[in-house]
DNA sequence: GTAGAAACTTAGAAGCCTACTC
DNA sequence: GAGTAGGCTTCTAAGTTTCTAC
């Protein structure tokens, strides 16, 4: 299809052309002083089957009439298979997708109302409406809608998706060409705390300083936290909050443990409480407040699409959680100012203003990285971003670029597997370390393991930084040979304990490492994350330590998703299996939770339905025998419905009671695992996508309205036969 | 080639919100 | 209408990878 917009000084032309189906559709706009008109030539063919819809908002131009004009749908991706069946990823290869980006020339468009003075809010900015072709079908199908009806912005959110995965991609390096925000949303400035709530030091009332209050809150609001009893959050609290005192207070409050906050956090919770107990009206206020917040700042334009922002808020002033033993953690978390923001835009954007009586750090226009807003916080030096939400185009096309590239390590793993175990045999050292880590990598989806600075944060390890003392050799363990024991923690400090038997060369190998070592030395001392990935690189273009995991995590869901599935099962049977499979892999990544606090006394409830429902089960099927038992001798029509709706009663208590113990039993297996995190990083969304439309599930039952946002992409482009 | 900074992804916790139950 | 369980969203820490400067 081609699809071109030109603009002629002051009119707008805008064509469609489909030549293999010989149909041309033109339509221009005509600006005049006050407003434009329209017009559009029919299709030369009236028989054109149309796909998809391309629908302008009637507000946008102004003018009275909405128009629809419909063309023929670009033909989908997957429909032209390039050699290997691969999708064209953005980056993957250079091939144009079907249709050229619409940005550019919906910035002509921009410009225009732009400078016409037309103040285009968010909402009414360009967009090109693309239905599926259900939807469309189905409209077409239904001839009783009303013209008026037909008019309508389409309601659902569906509908109005921009379609980002069938345009053109940039340039490699570029990742927009016009970028339009609001900047970021502050936190609110510390309110003094009412006269009556009163800090006691020493048994004594004491009168803060305001700012010394403020850094006083935040512990008080923490007090409940067990962080407050750790000997390093209350050290490093102290330190920081002594910082914020005047010379008289630091002179007085020497000691944190004569400091007394209960007052402080009785109020807090009274507020917290107060919040709960707020009339429905109140709320309602409130939610409207956040809303109009949202709208304001909440989004962007970035190449003429709005696009939600991820994190618009700046993170507010308060006490540094560290997890697990983080040596910085109680640290006070400074208040960022204007004065610290960095804002990245288009030059030729509405610089978002910075609040009265402030300025910005500094206003940069670089169009080679996706944040929009950034600052450096005060506990560890690092940078901070505020980036767009997953659904938007940017991290879209990274997300898919993603799984492509794990899709291409399906194609060489076997190579690399047989590389690798070549390698445990090499006469360099260095050689056979990094053999060995890529082995646990692949194997047990260890993450690469970064060196870290020591005593900026927690002691932590992944692959290439394991230390002797994270493992034990076993020649022989539990009828196996060969095992090695893993205790390590991980990312975010979750404990990884694993026992696993291992090929004999990785053992020997493993032991080799270990000779003349203290338990606190590097195991692969010859090896960083930098070298093994280098080497992967020479091994399969863009291939890193983290591919594995995405790989090893898409394909495990792929199999056991096979393995699982039962056809003749029901739906939430089904889904019983969905979500065993993505068990499977959460194990496989180590993703754990804390067992949620009501856990326990959910699963007592639960049985207790289900022990009712047993009971009610058992009413029903002694009901219904008796009721065949009367209809043998009544031989009536009456008595013959009975027994049917007493039958239809047994069956309908038998799906509920199916339901409840299926809800029981992923419960049970769900206690400590989350599923969460897999299924939004390393699953391959098209492999759920295929599978829900394989076994006519709903794409509802496996993705939240989030997730259908974040892979729409998957969702439209993914057909059941999809194969990772 | 290397180190450190920058950029971006992955992660679990906490709190909010909503649907369900009584 | 109140209470509550659990799903969903938000938050931000903690990783990995890429970029840049020397």
């Amino acid at each position: 299809i081609i699809f071109s917009l030109i603009r002629l000084d002051t009119s707008i032309e805008l064509k469609l052309n489909d030549v293999h189906m010989h149909f041309s559709f033109g339509l221009r706009i005509v600006e005049s002083a006050r407003s434009c008109s329209c017009f559009y030539s029919k299709p030369q063919r009236t028989t054109v089957k149309s796909e998809h819809c391309c629908w302008f908002p009637r507000d946008f131009f102004k003018a009275r009439a909405t128009f629809l004009c419909f063309f023929c749908s670009p033909p989908r991706i997957k429909d032209e298979p390039d050699d290997d069946g691969f999708y064209a990823s953005p980056k993957e290869d250079s091939k144009p997708l079907k249709r050229p980006r619409e940005d550019d020339d919906l910035l002509v468009l921009e410009h225009v109302f732009r400078e016409r003075g037309n103040t285009v809010p968010g909402s009414n900015r360009f967009f090109l409406i693309l239905q599926d072709s259900k939807a469309k079908k189905a409209k077409s199908k239904d001839k009783k809608v009303p013209e008026a009806d037909k008019r309508k912005k389409p309601k659902k959110e569906e509908e109005q998706k921009w379609k980002w995965w069938e345009e053109e991609r940039y340039p490699e390096g570029i990742k927009w060409k016009f970028l339009e925000h609001k900047g970021p949303v502050f936190a609110p400035p510390y309110e003094p705390l009412p006269e009556n709530v009163k800090f006691y030091y020493d048994g004594k009332v004491m009168k803060l300083s305001t700012k010394a209050e403020e850094v006083a809150t935040f512990f008080a609001k923490m007090l409940d936290h067990e962080y407050t009893t750790k000997e390093i959050f209350r050290k490093n609290f102290f330190k920081d909050w002594r910082k914020e005192m005047t010379p008289e207070e630091k002179s007085t409050i020497t000691n944190l443990s004569k400091c007394d906050f209960t007052h402080m956090s009785q109020y807090f919770k009274a507020q917290s409480e107060a919040r709960k107990q707020m009339s429905k009206e109140e709320k309602q206020k409130i939610k409207e407040e956040n809303e109009r917040l949202l709208k304001e700042y909440g989004y962007c334009v970035m190449d003429n699409h709005k696009e939600r922002i991820a994190n618009f808020k700046i993170e507010p002033p308060g006490l540094f959680r560290g997890r697990g033993n983080h040596p910085k953690m109680g640290m006070l978390k400074r208040r960022i100012m204007p004065e610290d923001i960095i804002i990245n835009c288009s030059k030729d954007s509405k610089i978002p203003p910075p609040p009265p009586g402030h300025k910005w750090k500094e206003v940069r226009h670089d169009n080679k990285v996706t944040w929009l807003v950034s600052w450096t916080e005060n506990i560890q030096g690092s940078i901070k971003y505020i980036m767009l939400n997953p659904s938007s185009r940017i991290k879209g096309e990274k997300d898919w670029q993603k799984y492509e590239t794990a899709r291409r390590l399906k194609k060489c793993v076997d190579k690399i597997r047989n590389q690798y175990r070549e390698d445990w045999k090499s006469k360099e050292m260095k050689v056979r370390q990094r053999a060995v880590a890529l082995y646990f990598i692949d194997k047990l989806a260890l993450r690469a393991g970064n060196e870290k600075e020591e005593g900026e944060t927690a002691d932590t390890v992944g692959c290439c930084s394991l230390r002797v003392e994270h493992i034990k050799l076993h020649p022989e363990l539990d009828g196996q040979e060969y095992v090695v024991e893993f205790d390590f923690l991980g990312k975010d400090s979750i404990r990884y304990y694993n026992k696993v038997p291992v090929e004999k060369r990785v053992f020997k190998n493993l032991q080799l490492f270990m000779e003349n070592k203290q338990p606190e030395d590097d195991l692969f001392d010859r090896l960083n994350t930098s070298i093994l990935n280098k080497h992967l690189q020479d091994l399969m273009e863009g291939l890193t330590a983290k591919v594995f995991r995405t790989y090893n995590a898409s394909i495990t869901l792929q199999q056991q998703l096979k393995e699982l599935t039962n056809p003749d099962d029901n739906i939430p049977a089904k889904i019983l299996s969905y979500n065993r499979a993505n068990r499977a892999v959460a194990i496989l990544c180590n993703h754990q939770r804390a067992p949620p606090k009501t856990f326990e006394k959910s699963m007592m409830n639960l049985q207790s339905k289900i022990d009712a429902k047993k009971e009610q089960l058992a009413d029903a099927r002694r009901e219904l025998k008796s009721a065949k038992a009367d209809a043998k001798v009544r031989r009536d029509e009456k008595s013959k419905k009975t027994v049917e709706s007493k039958k239809k009663a047994v069956q309908r208590i038998e799906e509920q009671l199916m339901k409840l113990e299926v809800q029981a039993t992923d419960r049970e297996e769900n206690k400590q695992i989350a599923l969460g995190t897999s299924k939004l990083n390393y699953l391959d969304p098209r492999i759920s996508v295929a599978w829900c439309k394989k076994w006519g599930i709903p794409i509802e039952k496996i993705y939240n309205k989030t997730q259908r946002e974040k892979f729409a992409w998957a969702i439209d482009m993914a057909e059941e036969d999809y194969e990772f």
